[in-house]
RNA sequence: GUCCCCUUCGUCUAGAGGCCCAGGACACCGCCCUCUCACGGCGGCAACACCGGUUCGAAUCCGGUAGGGGACGCCA
């Protein structure tokens, strides 16, 4: 049988952390078994559904590189298919109307609570004669469950877990409105859909076992399931907007590559022995269920930042200058872009985002006079502008790294200063900082005029 | 509260009874490289939650305790 699995989220926020970590854990097992990957929207509450969030959720897969497999999956669009699995278990005695009322529901909860027992909703309905059911009452559909015993699931993930049946409750499968309830629609759309394995986050835990109870009223095969540890904040709770930056959408604009953030999604909670920098393609041949881990896991900023900085140092510099234009907040020229294409190689190992690549470079491209920052204004003292008027009248025509810093050397020598002494408020009047890259190559890209130029403004103050 | 799950350095993790007085990565701290800041190299700090048991031997198996998390909707 084909292994397929699917990612099924529901579109009413943006594309989640946690969401798009499920995604790739599916992604790869599919993959990795030459399998099928599916998407699946599960818009079936029509209130906080919307197109805008479906559009994230499929520009945020799509920015990832988690690609699907045939056509997009509507939930909604199966509602009457949903419903009429609910009136066949009707018609088969595995499931009965109800009509109790909101009240009675909301009583027996908290008779349930006060009593320190779960919550688990005993309807009289299940084996009273139809015939008695209150007029003007639309009943909602229940699943008559097994009452004794336990149900147990073989996780890939968590393991054997069992829970007495005496917990669980007869699940709504259909509302009194005639529409079908969550649980009832993905067990039939992933019946329908032949899904063989689901890989989703624990929260889902508990579903699984209702799942299992309706699986088996239909008479259907159990798809394998594996839930997968969710992803904690610092906070140590499950990530939420509320605290933190959730939003597969929000990493991007922050500047992470999405190989450094699928990387970094990857070996939170799954590992291949030491490895951390992981190609796709490894990551395909590799990824199993075996070795993800039970626990939750902490999203920790400062790794993202180390992974993704070694996917910038390994990017393509014109790539890199593309991803660069909208952060700088500038049109490029043809040559902007050629001096950021030259500067690349000297930025690429001092950012670990797009952002502070953007902020790194920006000096190359900046307009003279440039603004020196605090640090840089110190520097440049009306000695240090005296000593770079002269600086300026001693470099000669040629201008490569070799030139510049045999010209350098000489200056400082000539001065009686250390290199250090000449190159910082160079460096100052070049760049407007105290940190940059290399003062030579820095000139190189730079040009002799705007160099020239630059220090000339320095001089002058 | 009830049910279920989890517990190795601050964080992510390796570890499937002897290879572990526990390895890697990030972070942090030194040193080297050096025109600054990075990158890189070298070194350091730092963990098997606790208590019992099984065993010649336990981070690894079993039991308990503590702590943490998740789920308890006519939401998904």
């Amino acid at each position: 049988m084909t292994v397929t699995v699917r990612f099924a989220p529901s579109p009413t926020g943006f594309l989640h952390i946690g969401g798009a970590r499920t995604a790739l854990f599916n992604w790869l097992f599919a993959r990795h078994h030459s399998g099928v990957f599916r998407l699946r929207i599960e818009d079936t509450d029509r209130q906080r559904s919307t197109p805008e969030a479906m559009a994230a959720i499929v520009d945020g897969l799509d920015w990832l590189g988690l690609h699907w497999d045939g056509e997009v999956v509507h939930q909604f669009a199966n509602a009457a298919r949903h419903a009429a699995v609910a009136h066949e278990m009707l018609a088969a005695g595995r499931a009965y109307h109800c009509y109790m009322s909101p009240t009675e529901l909301e009583a027996m909860r908290e008779q349930a609570h006060a009593e320190k027992r779960s919550v688990r909703i005993d309807s009289p309905w299940r084996d009273r004669d139809p015939a008695d059911a209150p007029p003007g009452v639309d009943p909602v559909i229940r699943l008559k469950a097994p009452r004794d015993g336990a149900t147990v699931i073989r996780d890939l993930v968590q393991g054997e877990v069992t829970v007495a049946n005496s917990e669980l409750d007869d699940l709504i499968l259909l509302r009194a409105d005639g529409t079908p309830t969550y649980n009832l629609s993905v067990v039939v759309d992933d019946h329908d859909m032949a899904i063989t394995h689901v890989i989703r986050g624990d929260d889902h835990l508990r579903n699984a076992f209702r799942q299992t109870q309706i699986y088996r009223a239909a008479g259907w095969d159990v798809p394998e399931f594996a839930h997968i540890p969710l992803i904690h904040d610092a906070a140590g709770l499950k990530m939420s907007k509320r605290r933190g930056t959730v939003a597969v959408g929000a990493y991007r604009d922050l500047g992470y590559l999405p190989e450094g953030l699928r990387n970094y999604l990857l070996r939170l909670g799954w590992s291949h022995g030491d490895d951390e920098i992981i190609a796709i393609d490894d990551a395909v041949k590799w990824f199993d269920l075996a070795h993800v881990g039970r626990a939750p896991s902490r999203f920790d900023a400062p790794k993202l930042n180390s992974v993704n900085a070694h996917y910038i140092r390994e990017a393509d510099d014109g790539r890199l200058v593309g991803l660069l234009g909208p952060l700088l907040g500038k049109t490029l020229t043809p040559g902007d872009r050629l001096r950021l294409l030259r500067a690349m190689p000297g930025l690429k190992p001092r950012a670990s985002t797009l952002a502070e690549l953007a902020e790194k470079a920006r000096f190359y491209i900046a307009d003279r006079p440039i603004a020196p920052n605090d640090d840089a204004k110190k520097l440049l003292t009306p000695d240090a502008r005296t000593l770079l008027g002269e600086l300026a009248g001693w470099f000669g025509e040629a201008w490569d790294h070799a030139a510049l810093e045999a010209a350098l050397r000489d200056f400082a020598a000539a001065k009686g200063l250390k290199l250090g002494a000449v190159a910082q408020p160079l460096r100052a009047a070049l760049t407007g900082s105290t940190a940059s890259p290399g003062i030579f190559e820095v000139m190189e890209v730079l040009g002799r005029d705007e160099c020239l130029g630059r220090l000339n403004d320095a001089a002058r103050g």
